[in-house]
RNA sequence: AGGCGGUUGGCUCAGUGGUAGAGCACUUCCUUGACACGGAAGGGGUCAUUGGUUCAAAUCCAAUACCGCCUACCA
């Protein structure tokens, strides 16, 4: 029969060499547009949902985004395939600075500043740009293969989702959440805006501590203050030492001449100064820090804002100053303190300085007016809700982190003074009493009039942090604050899988404000999903019951991937040269319960040789069934013992996968996989199945034989899709299969049935017999290709059969003419025989004239050696009375087996040595 | 400064009390009709250090060192 007709003509030949090009972009779409990846509420089945952290609108993929929607595709996979209706909502967040930052970009490079085209305009720009770049990073998830529902995709400035920030707004602002108030933010000069903690890196910078001379009112004196900071001595309210400062005691309350001004300022007692840092004083600047504000809130202070928006000085610096740049005024305050001799010292200086991430400019805390959020009251419930053990932390030890800091939660500046965004609400009037401004929330205009009853009335300038509208991302997605059937069945979600740097900002407030909106019934509410009391008809449901931290991607030397460095790895080139499978199967293999991931480019090549492997021992099953190969399980007595033996094995695997994912170990889910395919299937059993496919006869074992392959391969290929979705369904449609695709196809779960020791150990026994005489042909440097004799001498009935059982397939592993198996070693007389002990058994190869006497010696020799290592460690072990005697009988069972077995071995060898070193 | 991770063969990492593992790299051999992106056989580790608990420690405890991350108001 020629190679065609043997092809079963229903299924599809592999092509010769494996080219993820060639078939995942045609199975994406395949399945895109069968609608595999949409779900629906379905009373029939559980429900599984994930929302993806939504990137950046202008955000292209990275290493972390690869990373995590790998994980978030694959456990949606997992769970399709296991009966759930599966859904996984992907988005995008507007990103107010970042997308600013890149249509201002882009209008600088036309001449166009923003504040020319004017609000409208620009906004209407930002929406140009979105509409044009704002969907990249959805090829780039069909790319990596995440099958996520096209037709829920949200934006968090759709119509429905503002709905949503609309309701949240209200809600907060009528119970008085949200509040105006003035504070020290952190104010980046460049945009000129208020930016998030997040936005603010920290970086160590060399810098100067310049110590000043601040002399007493009185001439009685002076007090000297250091500071990083010179511009901010013009603004400075007080001079500030520890109360228990005796240096300072018999001073406080005296006033001080603050040099370049014409104010005095106070020496007060403030425990905020260290009497052990510097000379134990420090200068007050209320308006410019924002421990110093809190020390001027404490003491009453002025607040002289002396920096201004733009980072230039401001009219109470005095007219020397103004207008100056920061920077230029830190200069000029130096020189003149030292003109008037009020300089003391300068010394070098490390400074903690915060960055603005976005615009790398040096961040100026500033005094001004915002909009803020008391976080306290709805951080209560979201603390209670993760002690109570109802969202659970993966890794667990985010956990304290994230109690930690929601125990110590401040105030929530929302405001930033950007164009593109979600603009606050919020419409003031000043037709107040007494000309007070007065403010309301309204949607409208119309609403506006209402509330405040006039006309003249303007909404708010600012826009919300970006963080406002993406805190509602789980709910809001799924419809709210619309009730629907979606929200119903879908809600809470099952998995929120995302990066440690986001745990506070975004994954902390989701549950804030999922617990404080979405309330359920009591008595209809999922177990262990809510919050509440036994009175309350009314229950907090969680936004998800699971926080999955994934590592940080690093580069392989351990150091953060970044733009400036140039050692960032784009995922979409992976994909592009190993493809996708390989790309996400390198991510999984990394992706435990560790905190970074040193990624190297020679993970995913071998990752790819694995999906090489994979289709090259797939084509050789399939060119080897033929059209009656219906991959069917054959009958438990057609198995042959290695059949038993590969199901053992499979059904090992299957449990191990299912238990790993369900930890979220895809470490261990991927080690599992690579194991089980590469070294029992490929290397074994594949094997193993060679002389069988070749059986004469009536057929029967070759039949078997192909009909197992069949089986074991298209479940192994279940078994492995949510991780490499493409090459298995590829291979799978040219297997034998129940279904339209792999995806909908039934996800593998352990059978009892097929466990089997007996088998294990069996075949345990056919490959070490199979190592030894291979060992033995190394070893001696005899040419791999002649077939020799050889003989194996078993010291029990059950080595005996099972050798005896295996003799063909030992035979044909280990190439030899013929096999002997008795319960001796070949007589005296019948050839040159070398023997090497395995455990219950001895094998032997005859080498004819090709013996080389030395080398068999130094081989025993050596082997002797490590063996008689052995022995003494477990003689030692053994002759310990305290072992003997505590130790659980059946470990002391086991040492007594693994010293006989060694010493039965070095008896054996000793044998050998004795009739070599005779001749 | 505090908190949390890490430290296992040349490299990247598994391994939570009972004979130290994998992949890559390395050595030797092999292009035998699935695969050289492969096959076979090997070499290589006092599991960071010190102490403790235990019959038994890579594994549990304590300290130390180094690396990293995250919080933090040290001018």
């Amino acid at each position: 029969m020629s190679e065609t007709e043997n092809t079963p003509s229903a299924t599809p030949e592999l092509a010769k060499n494996y080219e993820p090009a060639a078939i995942e972009p045609k199975w994406y779409k395949t399945w895109k547009d069968a609608g595999v990846f949409h779900a629906e509420p379905d009373a029939s089945k559980p429900a599984f949902s994930i929302t993806i952290p939504p990137p950046n609108v202008t955000g292209s993929l990275h290493m972390g985004h690869a990373l995590n929607n790998t994980i978030l595709d694959a456990m949606t996979r997992w769970h399709r395939m296991r009966g759930y209706s599966a859904l996984c909502i992907p988005g995008t967040d507007h990103a107010g600075i970042a997308t600013q930052n890149v249509v201002e970009r882009t209008l600088a490079k036309e001449g166009i500043k923003r504040q020319d085209l004017g609000r409208e305009a620009f906004i209407e720009r930002c929406w140009e740009w979105r509409e044009q770049y704002g969907s990249r990073i959805y090829f780039q998830f069909e790319k990596l293969g995440c099958g996520y529902d096209w037709d829920r995709v949200r934006f968090t400035m759709d119509a429905t989702y503002v709905d949503a920030i609309m309701e949240e707004f209200k809600s907060w602002y009528e119970r008085g959440l949200i509040y105006r108030g003035t504070r020290v933010v952190n104010w980046d000069v460049k945009f000129q805006s208020a930016v998030s903690d997040i936005e603010v890196i920290t970086e160590e910078r060399k810098g100067k501590l310049y110590h000043f001379r601040y002399p007493f009112a009185d001439g009685s004196g002076h007090i000297t203050i250091a500071t990083t900071r010179p511009e901010t001595l013009l603004g400075d309210a007080a001079v500030a030492a520890n109360p228990t400062d005796e240096r300072y005691q018999p001073h406080f309350g005296k006033m001080l001449k603050l040099p370049l001004t014409e104010r005095e300022i106070p020496l007060i007692a403030d425990d905020y100064a260290k009497p052990e840092f510097g000379s134990g004083a420090v200068k007050v600047t209320p308006a410019h820090d924002l421990n110093d504000f809190e020390c001027g809130v404490r003491n009453n202070l002025p607040q002289h804002i002396v920096i201004g928006k733009d980072g230039s000085m401001t009219e109470l610096a005095g007219p020397e100053f103004v207008g100056l740049d920061r920077f230029e005024a830190r200069k000029k305050v130096v020189a003149m303190m030292e003109e008037l001799d009020l300089l003391e010292k300068i010394e070098d200086y490390t400074i903690q300085t915060p960055i603005s991430d976005r615009s790398k400019e040096v961040i100026e805390p500033l005094l001004s007016e915002q909009w803020f959020v008391d976080m306290k009251p709805l951080a209560e419930p979201a603390i209670r809700v993760v002690k109570e053990g109802k969202i659970r932390f993966i890794p667990d030890r985010y956990e304290d982190i994230y109690l930690h800091w929601m125990e110590n939660i401040r105030p929530w500046c929302i405001s930033r003074q950007l164009w593109w965004g979600h603009r606050i609400p919020v419409w003031w009037t000043n037709e107040g009493e007494g000309g007070q401004p007065r403010h309301a929330f309204a949607r409208s205009r119309e609403e506006a009039v209402a509330a405040l009853g006039t006309e003249n009335c303007w909404q708010d300038e600012d826009v919300l942090d970006t963080w406002f509208s993406s805190a509602l991302w789980p709910h809001a997605v799924l419809g709210w604050p619309t009730d629907n059937a979606d929200l119903d069945y879908f809600y809470p979600t099952n998995l929120l899988s995302t990066a440690q740097e986001i745990l506070y900002l975004w994954v902390a407030r989701m549950i804030m404000t999922g617990l404080d909106f979405i309330k359920r019934n009591r008595e209809t509410a999922e177990l262990g999903t809510w919050l509440g009391s036994e009175t309350d008809e009314l229950v907090s449901i969680i936004p998800f019951r699971d926080v999955y931290i994934h590592a940080t991607v690093l580069d392989e030397k351990g150091r953060r991937m970044s733009k400036s460095l140039g050692n960032g790895i784009d995922p979409i080139d992976l994909i592009d040269k190993y493809g996708a499978d390989a790309t996400r199967f390198s991510l999984m293999q990394q992706a435990g319960k560790n905190q970074d991931i040193k990624f190297s480019e020679q993970r995913t090549d071998i990752a790819g040789n694995f999906c090489n492997k994979l289709w090259n021992a797939s084509r050789f099953v399939l060119m080897n069934l033929d059209d009656a190969t219906t991959g069917a399980l054959p009958a438990r007595a057609e198995q042959s013992l290695a059949d038993r033996w590969i199901l053992s094995r499979l059904t090992a695997t299957i449990e191990q996968v299912n238990a790993s994912l369900a930890t979220y170990d895809m470490d261990d889910a991927t080690r599992a996989i690579y194991q089980f395919f590469w070294n029992d299937f490929c290397d074994w059993y594949v094997e193993l199945a060679k002389p069988r496919l070749r059986a004469e006869g009536d057929g029967s074992e070759r039949k078997t034989a192909q009909n197992m392959l069949a089986y074991v391969l298209e479940t192994t290929l279940r078994l492995m899709h949510p991780v490499i979705p493409f090459i298995t369904e590829e291979i799978w449609q040219a297997l034998p299969h129940v279904g339209d695709t792999i995806c909908t196809a039934t996800y593998p779960q352990p059978v009892a049935e097929w466990v089997d020791p007996e088998a294990e150990s069996a075949i345990g026994t056919t490959i070490d017999a199979t190592r030894a005489l291979r060992n033995l042909r190394q070893e001696l440097a005899i040419s791999p290709a002649p077939f020799l004799k050889g003989a194996a001498a078993a010291a029990g009935e059950t080595v005996l059969a099972t050798l005896t059982a295996n003799r063909d397939l030992i035979a044909s592993l280990a190439r030899l003419s013929e096999l002997t198996i008795a319960t001796a070693g070949p007589a005296a007389g019948t050839g040159t025989w070398i023997g090497s002990p395995i455990t219950g058994a001895e094998m032997f190869l005859e080498i004819g004239d090709s013996v080389d006497l030395k080398r068999e010696l130094e081989r025993i020799d050596k082997e002797l050696a490590s063996i008689t290592k052995e022995i003494e460690r477990s003689l030692a072990k053994l002759s310990n009375p305290n072992f003997v005697e505590r130790a659980n009988p059946e470990v002391v069972e086991k040492e007594r087996a693994i010293l006989t077995d060694w010493q039965d071995k070095q008896r054996k060898l000793a044998e050998r040595r004795t009739l070599f070193a005779a001749n």
